[in-house]
DNA sequence: ACCACCATGTAAACGGTTACATGATTAC
DNA sequence: GTAATCATGTAACCGTTTACATGGTGGT
């Protein structure tokens, strides 16, 4: 599954510019897929030389025109398609904790900034993700929003229990002799 | 941060071939960071490039030589720079959300089929990371491990607590008229 | 017989990120 | 003045994924 298909399953909630398909893909699935401007608008480019949607221009005032978008019957049919064919895969890829991984060869006081700054990202995030959940208006908006908020709270929970046990941790190995043994074995 | 960096990571607890690595990827961050042989190999072939990794041959009754990696003190100190300088990303790629989200695009059948798979794939994982807690031997495999526990419980909690609700709304949802607006505004 | 494990690599394809390019409006 | 919002697109770059290629051992 790629942008393309997102695309034209936004494109079910109804016409939208490249712009709005993008704001809703952060507002919607941005904790569970990201996707640029980069990626939209060559895929909405390639949907519409497929014929899986339409595009009309539309006048604006004191702008220039934007371009909307529509599903088309075919489109409709291909995202079906898609969605029957895509194997749920689930992938996380996080430089956190692979930093967390190594802890022992940082700085104590890295450690814990690191955590800090995790903490203060994911905390704005719950607020908007409960949002979310409050805004659903298909029960899988609300499956997904409702998992986002028990992951990520689940998440923050863990972080804040066992930030300062983990900081000390990394400063006892670090007052140790040599625990970053080089030819160590 | 990429493969590269991963490579030294581990090659700080020993040395190791590039199958082993591929196993201690395996082992200690599959969930949260994926690498396969085709990006390992051809890592390792430009860290040894570079001189941060030495390799040396090892011969072996009835099998073919294997090359045995080690860390340079060179690698140890482009290492931490390379850890001091990443920035903590964290990102989720869920074809399994994006599904969820477009749930009513389906047979209710097969919402709750792709559910059972993703509790089917994931209780194994929960005794799989377990075990990774169990066997730590940093302060940061241990978070790292922990952090991955609690947030699998909480998305195993939540999908098996929300599955016969998600799949009694998709049916109701199918049931109605024509909620897959087309031409709907 | 066949599959899993050990063991190493290459090459093409694919897709996403990032930077570039442009430009007007509105609010602080 | 400066930043954010609206608005669309291109092109180079980067890294991963997948498929291919090879071949012996050990277990069911």
């Amino acid at each position: 599954m790629d942008v393309k298909t997102l695309c034209l399953g936004v494109l079910t909630e109804g016409d939208k510019t490249g712009y709005e398909i993008k704001q809703r893909f952060e507002e919607a699935f941005s904790h569970f897929f990201g996707a640029g401007f980069g990626s939209i608008y060559p895929a909405l480019a390639e949907l519409s030389r497929r014929g899986l949607v339409t595009r009309r221009s539309v006048e604006q005032d004191k702008r220039p025109d934007k371009k909307v978008y529509s599903l088309t019957s075919a489109g409709q049919l291909v995202l079906i398609d898609e969605l029957l064919a895509t194997p749920p895969r689930h992938k996380v890829r996080s430089e956190f904790l692979v930093l967390m991984y190594f802890a022992h060869l940082l700085p104590p006081e890295r450690v814990a900034a690191i955590i800090d700054q995790m903490i203060a990202r994911w905390e704005p995030l719950v607020a908007e993700i409960e949002a979310c959940v409050e805004a659903s208006e298909t029960p899988g908006m609300r499956f997904a929003a409702g998992y986002g908020r028990a992951v990520l709270g689940a998440a923050l929970a863990y972080v804040r229990e066992q930030k300062e046990e983990l900081v000390r941790e990394v400063a006892e190995v670090v007052e140790r002799p040599a625990p970053l043994a080089l030819a160590g074995e």
